[in-house]
DNA sequence: CGGAGCGCCTGGAAGC
DNA sequence: TGCTTCCAGGCGCTCC
């Protein structure tokens, strides 16, 4: 699921429910979603300090902490979400959930607030969370492009000109811009009636324009939702009909596999040859 | 360099 | 019904 809109909604699930509070205890009830770091390590470096305001790039969210000893750099905690993880805030106490692999118990400390739950809760464990410090951070996310909600459209132009292969692939490509994953790729792509294995260097300066105008003004509209929304005028929406025909058009929608992810799109509105209206 | 294939992990749906 | 296979919105790795 989490593309950059659904990331930026779990950032600000963190913001509401954890940021300025103590943590008061760290509880792992599966391991395999810690990366380089054990419970015991995690728990430790955590524990009596606070959630600051929790950042965001591309797909990655940053936890960062603060704390009364913080002359050697403050811990932060990297979170990926893979493919169906999220974070979810919870009254004290609500029963756990069959996914819940990490939760942190914070004390609000405005008073009259009482203690919550941050749970990060992932069915399939492909990603899950690090510790790290500054120097950590700026690592595991050096490979990462500008992030797709902040990229300016010279840059866009830019990292796209140097690019070969197909466009989906590019899009989709968190070293060359970052946040936007399988759907996202697919309905910016509609809309900008480009075919998904369109060569990135046969487009045109009208292209990337339309290209560019779209991503933004999508991002815009799924940040503002918390994910991409479900709504019978957007590609998103007719993927899993059947038969799963083009909203603007009515053609049957065709399915393939683009760079080994499945791509829905319309033949008619995101032609190939060329000839584009 | 880009792309195809596979693996990681779980569970729901489809196929036999 | 039960067992098997495929598939999923991510990503890293190998190989070509």
């Amino acid at each position: 699921m989490p593309e950059l809109p659904d990331v930026e909604a779990f950032r600000k699930v963190l913001a509401s429910c954890a940021q300025d509070a103590v943590i008061r205890r760290v509880d792992v009830y599966d391991t395999g979603v810690l990366h380089d770091v054990s419970a015991a390590r995690l728990r430790r470096e955590l524990t009596g300090r606070s959630f600051a305001a929790p950042e965001r790039h591309g797909k990655w969210l940053l936890a960062r902490t603060s704390g009364d000893d913080d002359a050697d750099g403050s811990p932060t905690v990297l979170l990926h979400f893979g493919m169906t993880g999220r974070l979810v805030c919870c009254a004290p106490g609500e029963e756990r959930h069959a996914h819940d692999r990490v939760v942190f118990t914070v004390a609000p400390a405005q008073r009259g607030r009482h203690e919550r739950e941050l749970r990060y809760r992932d069915q399939r464990k492909l990603k899950g969370l690090w510790l790290v410090d500054d120097a950590g951070a700026k690592r595991m996310l050096a490979d990462q492009g500008p992030d797709a909600a902040q990229v300016s459209q010279a840059e866009f132009d830019e990292r796209l000109a140097r690019r070969r292969g197909g466009v989906k692939s590019a899009l989709t490509d968190q070293s060359l811009l970052a946040g936007l994953g399988n759907l996202l790729a697919d309905e910016l792509l509609w809309r900008a009636r480009l075919a998904p294995d369109t060569p990135v260097g046969t487009l045109t300066d009208a292209d990337r324009a339309r290209l560019y105008k779209e991503m933004r003004s999508t991002l815009k509209a799924t940040v503002q939702a918390g994910r991409i929304p479900d709504r019978a005028t957007w590609l998103t929406g007719h993927r899993d009909d059947d038969p799963a025909r083009c909203p603007r058009c009515g053609t049957g929608l065709r399915r393939d596999r683009v760079s080994g992810r499945a791509t829905v799109w319309c033949p008619h509105c995101q032609p190939r040859d060329g000839k584009r209206s």
